[in-house]
DNA sequence: TCAGTCCATAGATTTTTTTTATGCTTCAAG
DNA sequence: CTTGAAGCATAAAAAAAATCTATGGACTGA
């Protein structure tokens, strides 16, 4: 099987002409072109489509079936392309995401949101788990990327690391509120919101006091922030969360927000990571959304560290 | 849209066997060869269908789904391209083929039968209809081919004419058996069985008489010679009839024919034509049956000629 | 570290395609 | 009946594309 696709071309345009002169004219070949293609082409399928007729062409009924199998092929052909190039343009695929439930309630949603807005075609799976739920998923390539706390290094995962400073949650009205920095001295003896247990935020926490020889006074614990934040909106405690539960806190109450949110040092890091399947080369559609997702992340990290910048 | 043909085949082979050198091997290629396919096919699909990960190559999501396009369309391409071959070769295709009475009953369907006998794939529509019909239908390209006696001139008609000398059918006890030619005096005043009315055979029959002095007598009048020939059987009359009828006689009655042929002098013809549309160029099929149709009239047009072949 | 494998690139070479030039046939208009 | 225009085929030259040889860099596994 030796066919070409020029072959095809030039065979349908000749059909539809009915002459070869027309057809390269219309391919912008010229006639000799279009001639020896037909005539390569004959002798390719080992039969004649058309009759030469008094210096004309007449096509053979072969000629007919044949051009239906050539329509298909060229239809198909130029589908593909017109599909490949929208995939190029990211304007068609699938990606499937997971993401850690500190991201999943607005900051997720909302870049997603973002990046199929010129996408009709682009199909996406958003899912929230935990950390260690979404490790697993991603490794054994169920999901194309996450977002969850770093995890430790798993040679099926790749791994884009972001070390965030969690902030302090006050209310506005909180003689607090006043300074640009929270340090474990100003939060001694006051009660808190922290983490479960073993968590390395909490056990951030609970160093940056103890070195600082200030009271750690956790008060309540919780498996995230989220709801953390709703007690120190009613004055029940304070909250070093960290800056992604922060913004999505303004991402919900843009209007008349109660919370304030202020850098805390020394710094009670959170580390993120980016997962994708190691050894498994990103789609494009995967590395596009990658990028604004890191964007988005520097965004966040950036937020809070200024002074004021949080009054926003 | 200018993807090649070489371009599918080198990106399949590399899908199936993951490495770019390897597949120049399967295709008989070098290996750079190969690569600069590869890469002339991203080029011209705008985006990267591996990633060269340590000196290797690694497939991207998209080869995947480009590689079901490409398959899909090789498949297709191979399967058109068997398919005009098995059309090539005969063995494949479409024939309408009209005939008239004298050749329906043994003649065609045994040309028929022997030309499908390789040809699995073939259909043919044999239909039997008078002359004047089978001129129409032809003409109109409702069939691709007929045998008809001779119409009169049609621009819309192609035709291959054969003049056939009828023969005079007589029973194998009959005295007249014994000569090797009849003529009019040997059959003057004895009873015929002759074609209706106006038709050109009993004309010429009529004529033949009349030219020699011999009586002419009609006894029965029937619309075709095959009925005829059972009266001759019953010793009822004698018959100047078609070689093609007589040709089908023996067809029929290979064990103990009661019936023999002698040729007739002066020549009685019988004008019969191979019909096709004009203008329109005949398939591969309709070339090739027409071939062993006319062989097969020639044949004929000898059988009873010679003297004593028709005891056979 | 070394031999073996893989891929990419460059330049030479071969193959294929296209063009230019030309001749033959048909058709329609003078 | 001639003539010019249009159609197709062919041959030779030119251009373009594909392929090969040769080579170098990167990685792997002994």
């Amino acid at each position: 099987m030796n066919l070409s696709i020029r072959q095809l071309q030039a065979f349908r345009e000749v059909m539809r002409t009915g002459s070869i002169s027309e057809a390269a004219r219309a391919l912008n070949r010229t006639q000799p072109a279009v001639s020896s293609l037909i005539a390569s082409l004959e002798e390719e399928l080992g039969l004649t489509l058309f009759e030469r007729q008094r210096g004309r062409l007449v096509r053979k009924p072969e000629a007919q079936f044949f051009l239906e199998e050539t329509e298909a092929v060229l239809e198909r052909l130029a589908h593909t392309s017109r599909t490949m190039k929208e995939l190029a343009s990211l304007k068609e695929g699938r990606l499937r995401i997971a993401c850690m439930p500190a991201s999943s309630q607005f900051m997720m949603p909302r870049l997603v949101a973002d990046f199929v807005q010129d996408k009709p075609q682009v199909k996406i799976s958003l899912m929230m788990r935990a950390s260690a739920i979404i490790e697993e998923w991603v490794a054994s390539q169920q999901y194309d990327l996450g977002l969850a706390e770093t995890p430790p290094p798993n040679s099926a995962l790749a791994m884009q690391n972001f070390e965030l400073s969690c902030v302090c949650a006050l209310r506005h009205d909180d003689p607090l509120a006043e300074k640009s920095l929270i340090t474990p001295k100003d939060l001694s003896g006051k009660p808190l919101a922290v983490l479960q247990e073993d968590h390395p935020n909490l056990i951030a926490s609970r160093e940056a006091f103890r070195k600082e020889k200030a009271a750690f006074e956790p008060r309540f614990e919780l498996r995230n922030f989220q709801p953390a934040l709703k007690l120190v909106e009613e004055k029940l405690c304070y909250c070093i969360c960290d800056p992604i539960t922060a913004s999505s806190y303004y991402d919900y109450h843009q209007v008349e927000p109660q919370l304030v949110f202020r850098p805390f040092a020394p710094v009670v890091p959170l580390m993120v990571s980016i997962l994708t399947p190691a050894h498994r080369p990103q789609s494009l559609l995967a590395s596009a959304f990658i990028d604004i997702l890191v964007e988005e992340i520097n965004r966040i990290e950036t937020l809070f560290a200024g002074d004021g910048v949080s009054e926003l």
